[in-house]
DNA sequence: ATGAAAGCGCTAACAA
DNA sequence: TTGTTAGCGCTTTCAT
């Protein structure tokens, strides 16, 4: 049946006032040791356990976070979680999950998460706020940390697009390549813009003249073209040029470079013996396709973000701060000097 | 600020007392349409946004289920809480998260669960339930289900391994092979002596004798053998079979089967030309490598596992039911027939 | 059908 | 340091 014993059964037992015993329960000092300890031991005996919802009714808070996540990215999102979990765990706070499928179910499940006094706090990840909602997210004046998303009011932790997309770019420069091309997604993604940004500013630092030509980008439109998909597209437009085909490429997604592998595999190519490719984000599938890759350091991004999230909580006046990431680069197999 | 409207300034507001507010609040059938809809206009307009924890404590009931799970199943575990998460949000409830990274976790995660009020339901995956714990569930009394794990006296909802093997070994023999061999997991686990057994039988009935020989397990242990090295070493020991090596093999999960089919890459054997596989999962992965595979309905699986998590919710006597999923044979290009 | 009042189990302010 | 009491915002009798 569920221990149903309350604090006036311990004080009871206890011989003492079920202040006295509240003042245990939340090892408020003005306890004297004799008293808590007599306290502790009845606690222990008759099996005492705070009513978790009583508590939260009274100190009107709610020691719960909900995590706003977008149910498609699996290997990053197993793995944010991981940090976010082991930082909530130390703050002893619970997490409840708000799994959307499509981008029609995020409004409803932020309004749902808004509820009075429900969250002390929300994460939302990997996708576009709604600009509509934004105003009912002040006036909730509920904290929230945006994980691999931004927007300029709130606080926020993402990856170097930029940066990252530098030094992959750099990397295979450094191995010698001089013609090297980039499968990039949608433009009108953020992060693919910025990765076209570090693409250009790496040619750039090493002298290399930027062409339209050696970008590409497939059609398919899914994920913001970042999928397989596209990937296999724009390696066959590239395939198409002839004699004219870089021989390296820096690709703005693994899921895409996997595409673009196997479009240059269909036509007789060989990575990386023909081909080198570097890919962006490190997932799961990487590492069997022994792909060269940026890494993104998730579980970190997870615990820095319950961090914030935690500063804000206990201090609401806290200016803005955008955290970002730089990627790391994991040389395996896709890569292989110019000859 | 979060709205601190109560019922009380709804009560005040429109006329009535707190028990006809609470009572529309509650869609309860004594309430004349009028002052019905006279309260859901002050509500609105005050913006009435009732206090979770509130009605939590005063109706004895968390509406919040929680997910035990271990950290490490990407694929199935997404889809999974995905079917989880479709139901949950029919019946109204939240989903709070305790997620696992090692069986030394497990416990203390239940103890947590099992804090008086805070959980109607408990969803425990892929996990062995460490038997000690076992009084004190029963004691709590809160409805559990398991999910890919079995315990008697808990419902449970899990794949049939052994029809799954059958089917599998099955189309291996159906398409000619005569000669099949395994690529099994620690015995020790259930799933890995449930697909051997139907392995076996799936021979029986095609007249082919059994042989030890022709079953393998690699020697690393993690994940009670279901890694990829594992199935790597596996193969490797068939390989060392020379002449006497079968040329089709059923692998008791799709990640071992990758680490097979590196094997026998290495080693000059091409897939499906000089052998057929056969995996098990239907993970992610297996769509890439074009694997033919047993298809666990995950998704499926979730949404079973919160129905009856309700059923239970609101019937506590119900008796213990395991149900079992058939997993689908899904032929892709790691097969071909005898030749 | 409705209002008043008594909980739900705890926290926190107030006396003592 | 401690006990008492008044909330926290609802649900649920119990009268009416």
């Amino acid at each position: 049946m569920g221990s149903k014993v309350t604090i006036y059964e311990v004080a009871k037992a206890a011989g003492v006032g079920i202040g006295t015993v509240s003042r245990v329960l939340n090892n408020n000092a003005s306890v004297t040791p004799e008293t808590r300890e007599r306290v502790k031991e009845v606690m222990k005996q008759l099996n005492f356990q705070p009513h978790t919802y009583a508590q939260r009714l009274a100190r009107n808070q709610s020691e719960t976070i909900s995590a706003i996540i977008p149910f498609f990215t699996n290997y990053f999102f197993v793995e944010v979680l991981r940090g976010v979990q082991e930082g909530l765990g130390r703050l002893g706070y619970d997490l409840t999950l708000f799994g959307v499928n499509d981008i029609e179910q995020v409004e409803p499940k932020i309004v749902r998460a808004l509820q009075r006094g429900r969250f002390d706090g929300i994460l939302f990840f990997s996708m576009r706020l709604p600009d509509r909602i934004v105003p009912r997210l002040k006036e909730a004046s509920i904290p929230m940390v945006l994980v691999d998303a931004f927007y300029p009011k709130f606080d926020s932790i993402s990856v170097a697009n930029t940066d990252g997309a530098y030094d992959a770019t750099t990397h295979l420069i450094s191995i010698g390549h001089r013609k090297v091309g980039m499968v990039n997604a949608l433009q009108r993604s953020a992060p693919a813009a910025e990765r076209l940004q570090g693409y250009r500013r790496a040619l750039e630092s090493n002298g290399i003249n930027y062409s339209e030509e050696l970008v590409k980008t497939g059609v398919s439109a899914r994920q913001d073209g970042f999928n397989r998909d596209a990937g296999y597209e724009a390696m066959v437009d590239f395939i198409r040029m002839g004699k004219e085909m870089p021989h390296a490429f820096f690709v703005s997604s693994d899921i895409q470079a996997i595409g673009a592998m196997a479009a240059l595999s269909e036509n007789g190519f060989r990575v990386p013996e023909d081909v080198s490719i570097v890919g962006f984000d490190d997932i799961e599938l990487a590492r069997h396709f022994k792909l060269t890759t940026m890494r993104q350091p998730m579980y970190q991004m997870g615990q820095m973000a319950v961090e914030r999230l935690a500063a804000r909580m206990s201090d609401s006046v806290l200016e803005v701060v955008h955290t970002t990431f730089i990627p790391e680069l994991i040389v395996r197999d896709t890569t292989r000097p110019f000859s």
